[in-house]
DNA sequence: TTGTATGCGTTATCAG
DNA sequence: CTGATAACGCATACAA
């Protein structure tokens, strides 16, 4: 490995010379044109290492997500992406495979890397998480989920769940089925319920059947195809677009037509509810935004700035083909 | 930060013996103790950066992917995650957006972040990365794509278009539509395409139309809606699984059945294939062992073993609803 | 403008 | 088993 030392030499100077040609610039025309043909000449390029170990910092930023084949995690990941090449941070992402071990594993890892900061696409936040996080003691912030002692930005689910509520009933629906997901979940199984089954508490003539799944496709996928026929619904409410694409291939598979047999609606705004039919009403969530936010937010704490411990970022209601309005029959 | 020295001082020994504690493990049961207590106290953690510049070795491989919201991107990035993951090595992961001096950039940084290798998944390949490569002089993995004098790993895509070739003309299908894409991606514009055409070259009586479209998905969902009206061809072909999925869009807004209309197809073997009424037959790849065996290969490379330049991987047809039997009426 | 000397946190060598 | 010391590659205060 070629060093400063060996340009030093190679150009007969000293390596601080080098150096302060590499940082500031102080250097005459002459060594300065002597350095510049020997760099090149030897491919030479400054040891990160040793310039983070002087420098105390790394400029990396680590992130964790918690699956890499999913829609919303790359979208949230572009945003990041994009936001953390321009303010000069280099990323290293970690996944966690839906797995608790690994996500703590992971904050480890980071720390040790001495990243700057960490962001968290979370799904569950447990005492484990804080401990470790306080621990480490680095800018943190969460993704997706809030944690009340620790920095987090995430999206607006109760209202979300609001949004299809009182649309739905806007359509004269009457009686829904919830495909919902488990409540360890905050935000998804917890807050986007929620948000809808207090909606519905407005209208006294309102009923809701209740269905619990996961966040797979596959097994949303057969647990449709038992609950579709058993159903009185007259529109199905899935938690996230995936299940919702999953309950309407089930639909399709079965026979029923949507809408006309029942409408249908997911929440996320993933680009797969465009390309199947009929096109999937949902509520979108602006994933890229979150992600770039999240970057800028992360780099205000890591400078030092104060920023408020919860971000919220809105979405829209997206209406297209699975969805229309009940009439008696 | 809190540093070997500081453990070193409070425990009342040398920071030899505190390092020693860290790797080795030579030291009394006693002091042993006092420093097992005193770094859970401080929460110390050894600085990577002091050792990498010691060891010379960064134990990090570098990762560069063409975009994040792919899914076979996403499958191939699952599979080097859980072999790196295995074989110790933390991840590094750039994403260039398509564009090749983001390509070249990333491969700069890498370098110059010290990776131990890197894995690219390759669009095409230019002078100017290998150029850059042989400068950058350390362990390269292409993947995707085949370039002589670097070490790469890709899929058999003449092979995947033979399959489908063979499968098509065995169905008695005689006239097609070939959906690909440009030429600059040497195994999906030309090998992939290449291989479906020699196959249909056997059999005198077919005839192949031709449309070029791009991966994405939106602009293959536009070409299709004026394509499909034109065609004559009783089986499509389309380059990827994504264009596929847009051409079945297209085609059921405008009230084409699939496959009694016309048989449909792709390449690649996305999940979202099962997930669109009908599913898409397609040409299924191997992409998260892609990604395992990857990693293994840049292993080997790293570790001086000699390792065969390229390697390939073999690819299976999956026969679904959007393809049936010609006949003739 | 240039060179010398020192320290960043760690590991390895070599006496003790 | 332990401690002093040098070295990894770089940046910088200070002196020349």
């Amino acid at each position: 490995m070629v060093t400063i030392n060996d340009i030093a030499k190679k150009a007969g100077v000293a390596k601080s010379t080098v150096s302060r040609y590499l940082n500031n610039g102080s250097v005459s025309t002459q060594t300065r044109e002597k350095i510049d043909k020997i760099i090149k000449e030897t491919g030479y390029t400054p040891n990160t290492f040793a310039r983070s170990l002087k420098a105390q910092k790394t400029n990396m930023l680590g992130v964790i997500i918690p699956r890499l084949n999913s829609s919303s995690t790359n979208e949230v990941l572009e945003g990041i992406d994009a936001t953390a090449r321009e303010l000069g941070y280099q990323l290293i992402i970690t996944n966690s495979d839906q797995n608790l071990e690994r996500e703590l594993e992971n904050i480890q890892t980071l720390a040790i890397q001495k990243v700057e900061g960490i962001i968290m696409l979370a799904r569950q936040i447990t005492k484990q998480h804080i401990d470790l996080i306080n621990q480490a003691s680095l800018p943190f912030l969460f993704i997706g989920q809030k944690a009340g002692t620790i920095h987090s930005m995430i999206h607006q689910d109760y209202e979300a769940g609001k949004q299809i509520g009182e649309y739905a009933l806007g359509l004269g629906h009457r009686h829904f089925l919830y495909v919902g997901v488990p409540e360890y979940d905050q935000a998804v199984g917890i807050d986007r319920k929620k948000g809808f089954l207090d909606t519905l508490k407005k209208e006294k003539s309102s009923e809701v059947e209740y269905i619990e799944t996961t966040f797979s496709r596959t097994i949303a996928y057969e647990k449709a195809l038992k609950f579709l026929p058993e159903t009185k619904a007259t529109y199905i409410v899935c938690a996230t677009d995936n299940i919702a694409v999953a309950v309407l291939k089930a639909a399709s598979e079965l026979g029923y037509r949507v809408p006309e047999d029942f409408s249908l609606s997911g929440f996320g705004g993933y680009e797969a509810t465009s390309y199947v039919t009929p096109t999937i009403t949902t509520v979108s969530y602006p994933y890229k935004r979150l992600g770039e936010e999240s970057v800028k937010k992360i780099d205000l704490l890591i400078n030092k700035k104060t920023v408020p411990m919860l971000s919220e970022l809105g979405n829209v209601l997206e209406v297209k083909e699975s969805t229309k309005e009940y009439k008696e029959s």
